[in-house]
DNA sequence: TTGACGCCCATATTTTCCCATGATATTACT
DNA sequence: AGTAATATCATGGGAAAATATGGGCGTCAA
């Protein structure tokens, strides 16, 4: 039912890879395709990450909205910002540039479950994040 | 209704594991997954135990919800972004470091049963909580 | 020719599994 | 009732398996 639960402290190597936690992999292998599809979140300092069919979950959502873009919208998804990162033989994925700079993550790398997706944080920057969501929380739980 | 109930005092071992009560692992025993959800609590200095299926009962609110939300994405990080603890043969699980960090739960862990979810706490801490709890229902009560 | 990448193998670390022990409670039997 | 046999459970530790991590090497492309 939900995928992605927990959270998991892994290290990013020289070369940029890191393994993505083993128990989430098997959501994570198609027939077509084993791996992650990830873009920088637009919102945080962080990897959104997702598997290939979540992504086409979301272009089906946007076709009732225009069905005409069909095609360019599932492109430029992909192209915006998000990469397609297969797993290597030992279940790792290769963290291109361009994550490592605008989520910061060099050293370590925080996978964080959010159900159908997850987040790869910096572990510094997801605890202030979580403070933020707490608060959001709590506020909402005292209405 | 109320799957947990009641008190239990167990013991840390140098692994981290901790017997969860056997009364209540019937209650945790599901067919895909037979174990525990566990996150810090938001508001007190313990860690909050529920079900998976609890889990799943949320996840099925979520979907309702548009993904894109921001207002899904603090509460799915709370909810998601906890601990699994599988049990081993034993009916234990291991207490991931930041639990024992977050809770102070290392040589003990008392297990108070909540109803629908439980908590583990470090008993001096349950304690305190206890008399700054029952001190506030004092308080009301002569209102 | 340098570097990025895929592929393969080696090792360290963590997690899981399995069995043993002791304590407590439950049942059976005389 | 009193005592012995049995079951349940918490706990501990060693061994095996799974996972994370690190590095080498060849290929392909700029």
């Amino acid at each position: 039912m939900s995928d992605f639960i927990g959270r998991y402290l892994n290290k990013v190597d020289k070369k940029g890879r890191v393994s993505v936690p083993a128990s989430w992999r098997p959501k994570l292998i198609g027939q077509s395709f084993s791996g992650i599809i990830a873009q920088s979140s637009l919102v945080e300092r962080t990897i959104d990450a997702f598997p290939k069919e979540y992504l086409e979950l979301l272009q089906s959502k946007l076709d009732l909205n225009d069905p005409l873009l069909e095609q360019n919208e599932y492109e430029s998804t992909i192209i915006f910002g998000g990469s397609v990162l297969s797993f290597d033989n030992e279940g790792r994925v290769v963290l291109p540039e361009i994550f490592k700079t605008e989520a910061d993550i060099n050293i370590e790398a925080l996978f964080v479950g959010m159900g159908r997706r997850f987040r790869i944080w910096n572990p510094s920057n997801f605890s202030k994040y979580i403070v933020k969501a707490s608060t959001y929380m709590d506020k909402r739980r005292k209405i």
